[in-house]
DNA sequence: TGTACATCAGTGAACGCGCGTTCACTGATGTAC
DNA sequence: TGTACATCAGTGAACGCGCGTTCACTGATGTAC
C-alpha cells in the first residue's frame, strides 16, 4: 500500500468498503451508515468528512461499481475479437460473473432504487458501462441483412434484461424461482437461443 | 359490498391493500407497519390482531400477489387456445400486464427479499403461479424434434428471467438503464426472437 | 534542527425521530336465557 | 322483547431501540520560520 492518510489512512474508501459489505450481506436498505462507520473502526460522525450523508455513500458504492462493471465488459468484449460473436457472448458472461464477483457493487447499482442524478459521476459512470454492450450489439447487428436487422439498442436491451433477470431470479433466494439449472447455464444457453432467432447462428446444431 | 365486520368491517383485508398502497409507492424496504395502519384509520397496534408483525402482513401481500398472477396467467393461457404458440406469447404479455396493474403485488412478491418459508401458504401459491408458464412452455417444446427440444423448465426460466428483466430495468427508472423502447415491445420482441431460435417461429419474415 | 502555529480528520456526547412491538384497557357486537 | 353476560376488535400509552445527523472539541499531522 502506499502512503497512509492522516489518522485512519483512507477512511474514505475504507468506508465505501465496509458498506458493500454490508450491502452484499442485508441489501442496500438493510444498510446502515452506523454500521459501516463501525466496521471502518470509526465514529458514525466521521463519515460526515467524507459524504454528505448515507445516499452519498451508497451513491459512490454504485459509482465504482458502474466503473469495474465498464471495465469487466471492457475486457471480455476485447474490442470484438475474436469475432464479434464470440466477444459478444463473452460480454453475457461477464456480466453474470460480476454480478457474482461483486455483489455488493451489483446491489448499490441495480437494487438501491437511488436516482442517477443524487450523486455526481454516477450517471456518466452508468452510461459509459452501457456502451460496450451497445457497440458489442451494433457489431453483430451489422453481419445481419439489413432487412432483418434490429436496432441495437434493442438488442442489447434484450441481453441486458435476460442477464438482470437471471441474476434476480435464480442466483438469489426469492419464492417461486427455484430452477434446476445454474444460472451460468441459463444465461448461456437463452442468449445462444436468442443469437440463433437473430440468425446469427447455425439454426441446428 | 357484504357485511361488515364487527368495529372496522374488514380490517385484514383493509391493512394488506393500504400496505400495498405504500409498497408501490415506497417499495417493501419503505413500508412502514404504522404508516399501513394510519393509512387504514387505525392504531398501530390493532394490525397485531390479524397479523403476527410486519413481515407477515408483507408475506400476505405476496401471497394474494401469487393468486392473482397465477389468476391472470392461467387466464392469458388459456388451456393453450388458439395455438399452443400464440398461448405462451400471451402469456408472456400477461406477464408485463401484471407487473403493470399490480405494482405493489409485484414488488411484494420479488423485490421485498422475504423467504418463501415465512408465511404459511407463500410458497405453495409461488409454485403454483409458476406452473402455467411451464405448462406452457411444454406444450412448445412438444412440438420440436427430441433432438432440439430443450427441457421445458428451462425455457419457462429463459422466458421468466427476460419478462422480470424487462419490468425491473425498464419500467424502474434506475441508472443507466433508459430505454427507448416501450418495455411491452421490448419484450415481445425479445421473445420473438427467441422463438425463432427455438425454431417455433419462420426464420424470416 | 527546533519551536510555534495552522489545519483538519476523527471523537464523543447528544438530539429528535419514528420504528416495531407490548399491554392492560374499553366498549361495541353477538348470544343465552 | 329485554336483560345480563361473554367475546374480542381496536385503543392509547408506553417501551426500548437504533437510526441519521449535529456540534463543539481534541489531538495528530504538516508547515513556516
Amino acid at each position: 500500500m502506499a502512503k497512509q492518510g492522516y489518522h485512519h489512512g483512507n477512511l474514505r474508501q475504507a468506508l465505501v468498503e465496509a458498506a458493500l459489505s454490508l450491502i452484499e450481506a442485508q441489501g442496500p436498505q438493510g444498510f446502515t451508515l452506523s454500521d459501516a462507520a463501525k466496521s471502518a473502526g470509526v465514529t458514525p460522525a466521521a463519515v460526515y468528512r467524507h459524504f454528505a450523508g448515507r445516499d452519498d455513500l451508497i451513491g459512490e458504492c454504485a459509482r465504482q461499481g458502474f466503473l469495474i462493471f465498464d471495465e469487466v465488459m471492457e475486457r471480455a468484449y476485447d474490442g470484438g475479437r475474436p469475432t464479434p460473436l464470440k466477444a459478444f457472448e463473452a460480454t453475457g458472461r461477464a456480466y453474470l460473473d460480476f454480478a457474482r464477483a461483486f455483489p455488493g457493487h451489483y446491489k448499490a447499482m441495480f437494487e438501491s432504487g437511488l436516482q442517477a442524478s443524487s450523486v455526481p459521476g454516477l450517471a456518466d459512470a452508468a452510461r459509459r458501462s452501457g456502451s460496450v454492450l451497445m457497440r458489442a450489439a451494433q457489431a453483430l447487428a451489422d453481419q445481419l441483412p439489413e432487412s432483418r436487422r434490429p436496432p441495437a439498442a434493442m438488442f442489447a436491451a434484450h441481453v441486458q434484461a435476460m442477464s438482470h433477470g437471471v441474476v434476480e431470479l435464480y442466483t438469489r433466494g426469492a419464492p417461486g424461482t427455484r430452477s434446476p439449472f445454474p444460472p451460468e447455464e441459463l444465461l448461456e444457453t437463452g442468449i445462444g437461443i436468442y443469437l440463433r432467432g437473430l440468425g446469427l447462428l447455425p439454426a441446428d446444431h
